[in-house]
RNA sequence: GGGUGUGUAGCUCAGGUGGUUAGAGCGUUACGUUGACAUCGUAAAGGUCGCAAGUUCGAGUCUUGCCACACCCACCA
């Protein structure tokens, strides 16, 4: 069996450096966080652990929300169950990328060959961006981020978490990219997914489309611009505010409200778009509101989603100018589309936009109204929301591009009714997650058109004439996964055929990180022992509440699809920390702290409790005194016990352990009765995830055990009869060290370890949390601990008011009371008189309050000599 | 514009089912301990529990309205 130490008893000083490396070896070693795959699944605890994206370093907030889940962990693996406590890390997708790219100063070309001698460098200053293929770029992603994972791994050993690290898994290893191939597979064949040409979000930075959930609004500054439109066959005129007038030439429509008079006599008519001279239909739309702008507007292919909406509906030519770069495509107008009044005056002023960035276009175009007259004021600045790529800083277009999406906006409902079946804490947390589902109004793409991240598998068909058949894709089978369909070949074909007519191409695009993301618990599963237990639903998912709409909504979606029932029992939704401003801590405004410096600093157990102090859900300052009075705590815990300790030796008491019969005194017994109370809290907050509340009653405790409890009987545990006190002593340190197990992981287990009684060298970690029925038997009227107490103090507080020692002997000492009070604290009036150094037997009367009536105190002993 | 949450001592936060003079830690000040304690204790100062009504014998705790802040969602001509 593992040994926890060489040593017996404490050190003499709290060393937690010491501490912690003991800890961390004993518990690798003796293996007490591996998962027991034997176990049924009644009595398994399942976690959807979140695995960190390790693209950059640990951030405090990781810390702090990843400990609040460790401690949960603990109680329920006390408790007994079977603990299936995985540990991955996101590796996949647009972070890692970025990074790759930058530190080995190379690029991802899917169109060149595999190069097996391809090393990466770290070479960030090479000239000339090396380009290699895409299963080398996947390799150097793969080589980097095990680098930065065994930080990750260090970290979180130091902190104590107890993940079992044999269930580890990465979202790029085979393992993930099968499942999510898998699950790919399963929603084609259900018809949740499919492939389109259509208008889609499109970040023409990392030129590739995204999703609804990666969308930000940032409040942006524009200028509105006044432009003149004509009505056709008429001098009449009216005016379209646009903060977009690039558009003009992507003009499709005009629409103004039904009901407004202002133009009501257009609709039916066509407006003529300056500059271009383009006939556009006026029509009538609800969309339109008559109080914004000037009632009326331009539709366009495509300003946002609600010109992509009304395109749909109204069977409109589509007159794409934005390019994938997000530049003016070559476009022939008065071709196509692309008709005019005018052509070749169109055609004069179209030229000169093409290959423009739109931005520049936008000034150009106002130059040109500006000379026609067409712009009737001076633009108007304001500040307005425009969406943007949460990872980008150019604003996002609407594109038309061939994607591949999930239907979701079909199953509102059934994802409504599913989150409804999930616990949430706190539970105010579902409304965002209803908020969420009732505002989509996409459906989730998922394809990306980047390289590190999950291939789809899927391959198209060749057309003799050289283009590609989106028609009738191939999908890989079973068998195949995980395929890359850039190397590997469908059945029923050879390499040979791969881009050439009558043969096939992959499909080169990958998926959004969140299609992997969304599948920890298939993953972990994946990831677990042959003949394991676990199913899904699983018991928790702990995660922060900033990707409610990501990770939590995608997760039960993919649940939904695959499972056809909710993916966890509840969800424990962690705040953020915030910096002492109450601002969200973030590298860009450089106030962050390292963990690492924090773990040494304060110690392991400190930065434990500084987690555990706040409730879930709830953001927290970052506070490094809390910290220190963490350290503080485990400084006291340390001494307290050694106190017992060293009590228990001087006493010579042989313990028979059974406290039942030890534990006789009327204040002892109840003291246990105050320990039994805190015992039912914690457990009862435990179970409503309230680990925070059950912290503060256990160190309430605590302190009260060491200021009070201990002070009261020290006196008799070295008297000749120390046997109660003694054993009353041992039992309370037994209950405090395994209560404070879940937080203060390292201090219990050195102190549980060092008992001189009862230590058969198992951790305290799978230790019984303690219950109140363990007590039964022993447990007293708290009340006379209560009294004895409140007379101690009385006796303290006289002695602080007269600016005396409190080692002060009294020799003389009246005590008033009501008869009941009396009663209960005369029960305690040997410990008192050793407590208060008291020379004489106290005179107990009749009172109201308890209350000295008389104390006159004796020359300091100190003094004296 | 809709929603959620928060608002308690200088700071960070507790305050179960409404019940005596509202709590803790940190910080400040003054004493005292320092033979378990790189500590700890006692005490002081500091709060109209965001504001206003209401329910109640009684409200920090329940109801309504308002104010401020944070976040989420939407709009985004």
């Amino acid at each position: 069996m593992t040994q926890y130490k060489e040593t017996k008893g404490l050190d003499d000083k709290f060393n937690s450096a010491a501490i912690e490396e003991r800890g961390m070896r004993f518990w690798e070693e003796s293996g007490i966080y591996h998962y027991d795959e034997t176990a049924s699944r009644d009595n398994t605890f399942v976690v959807d652990t979140p695995p960190p994206t390790v693209s950059g370093s640990l951030h405090i907030g990781h810390i702090f929300s990843y400990t609040q889940t460790d401690v949960m962990v603990r109680y329920n693996r006390m408790k007994g169950k079977s603990i299936f406590y995985p540990i991955g890390w996101d590796d996949n997708g647009l972070p890692t990328e970025r990074r790759v790219q930058n530190y080995y100063n190379i690029a991802c070309n899917p169109a060149l060959p595999y190069d097996p001698d391809f090393k990466p460098v770290h070479d960030p200053k090479a000239d000339g961006r090396r380009e290699v293929s895409r299963q080398n770029f996947i390799e150097a992603c793969e080589a980097l981020t095990g680098v930065d994972e065994q930080v990750f791994e260090d970290i979180f050993h130091k902190i104590g978490h107890s993940y079992d690290w044999r269930l580890k898994y990465t979202t790029i290893g085979s393992k993930a990219i099968a499942e999510s191939q898998k699950s790919f597979l399963d929603l084609v064949k259900k018809g949740m997914a499919k492939s389109v040409e259509a208008p889609t979000m499109w970040d023409v930075t990392f030129q590739s489309a995204i999703a609804q959930a990666e969308i930000e609004d940032r409040e942006t500054a524009g200028f509105f611009h006044d432009i003149r439109f004509r009505v056709e066959g008429s001098d009449t005129t009216f005016t379209i505010a646009t903060t977009r007038p690039e558009f003009l030439p992507a003009c499709i429509a005009v629409v103004a409200h039904p009901d407004d008079e202002r133009y009501k006599p257009f609709f039916g008519k066509k407006a003529i778009v300056p500059l271009f001279d383009i006939p556009v239909p006026i029509v009538a739309s609800e969309h339109a509101e008559p109080d914004k702008g000037t009632g009326i507007m331009m539709v366009c292919t495509f300003g946002d989603a609600a010109d992509v909406a009304w395109w749909k509906q109204s069977g409109l030519p589509i007159k794409q100018i934005i390019g994938l770069d997000g530049r003016i495509i070559d476009q022939v107008y008065g071709q196509g589309n692309f008709v005019s009044l005018n052509p070749e005056k169109a055609k004069a002023y179209y030229d000169q936009i093409i290959g423009l960035k739109v931005k520049e276009a936008r000034a150009k175009i106002v130059e040109f109204i500006r000379e026609s007259g067409d712009l009737l004021a001076e633009p108007k600045p304001l500040m307005h929301p425009v969406k943007f790529y949460e990872k980008g800083n150019i604003p996002l277009e609407f594109v038309s591009s061939r994607q591949w999406f999930i239907n979701i906006l079909d199953y509102k409902n059934e994802l409504l009714a599913l989150g409804r079946k999930i616990k949430w804490t706190p539970a105010h947390m579902q409304s965002r997650y209803e908020a969420w589902v009732d505002g989509l109004n996409q459906d989730w793409c998922i394809s990306r058109q980047r390289f590190f991240g999950v291939p789809f598998p899927v391959w198209y068909r060749v057309k003799e004439n050289g283009e590609i058949n989106y028609d009738a894709p191939i999908f890989a089978t079973p068998e195949q996964l995980p395929v890359d369909p850039m190397t590997d070949v469908p059945a029923g074909f050879t390499a040979e055929q791969r881009g050439v007519p009558g043969g096939f191409v992959g499909d080169k695009d990958v998926m959004d990180t969140w299609a992997t993301s969304s599948l920890t618990p298939q993953i972990a599963m994946a990831h677990a022992p042959a003949g394991h237990h676990i199913t899904m639903p699983f018991d928790i998912r702990p995660q922060a509440h900033d990707i409610i709409r990501t990770w939590a909504f995608y997760t039960i979606m993919k649940s939904f699809a695959h499972e056809g029932k909710e993916p966890w029992h509840e969800a424990l939704i962690s705040g953020f920390i915030l910096d002492p401003d109450r601002k969200k801590m973030s590298k860009s405004k450089g106030n962050v702290v390292t963990p690492i410096d924090l773990l040494i600093k304060h110690s392991a157990d400190a930065v434990r409790y500084w987690a555990a102090r706040a409730k879930l859900g709830i953001d927290t300052a970052f506070e490094e005194q809390i910290m220190e009075q963490g350290r503080k705590l485990t400084m006291k815990i340390f001494n307290a016990s050694k106190f017992v300790f060293m009590i228990m030796d001087k006493a010579g008491v042989s313990f028979t352990g059974d406290y039942t019969n030890a534990i006789t005194e009327p204040v002892d017994k109840a003291w246990v009765a105050r320990l039994s109370n805190v015992i039912e809290t914690a457990n009862k907050s435990f179970e409503s995830n309230d680990y925070a509340f059950a912290l503060e009653m256990t160190e309430k405790c605590f302190w009260d055990f060491c200021d009070n409890y201990l002070e009261l009987v020290k006196g008799r545990a070295y008297s000749t009869h120390p046997e109660s006190a003694v054993a009353t002593l041992m039992l309370t340190i037994d209950v405090l060290m395994r209560l404070f197990a879940p937080f203060m992981a390292f201090t219990t287990e050195e102190i549980w370890q060092s008992r001189p009684w009862a230590c058969d060298g198992k951790s305290v970690h799978v230790a019984p949390f303690p219950q109140v029925n363990e007590l039964a038997g022993i447990t007293g009227d708290a009340m006379v601990y209560e009294k004895a107490v409140a007379v101690l103090n009385l006796i303290r507080k006289e002695k602080a008011e007269q600016k005396r020692s409190l080692k002060t002997p009294v020799i003389t000492l009246t005590i008033a009371g009501a008869d009941k009070a009396v009663a209960l604290a005369k029960m305690a009036e040997e410990d008192l008189i050793n407590a208060g150094n008291v020379k004489v037997t106290p005179v107990w009367v009749n009172g109201s309050d308890l209350a000295l009536v008389e104390c006159v105190f004796g020359e300091d002993e100190k003094k004296v000599k």
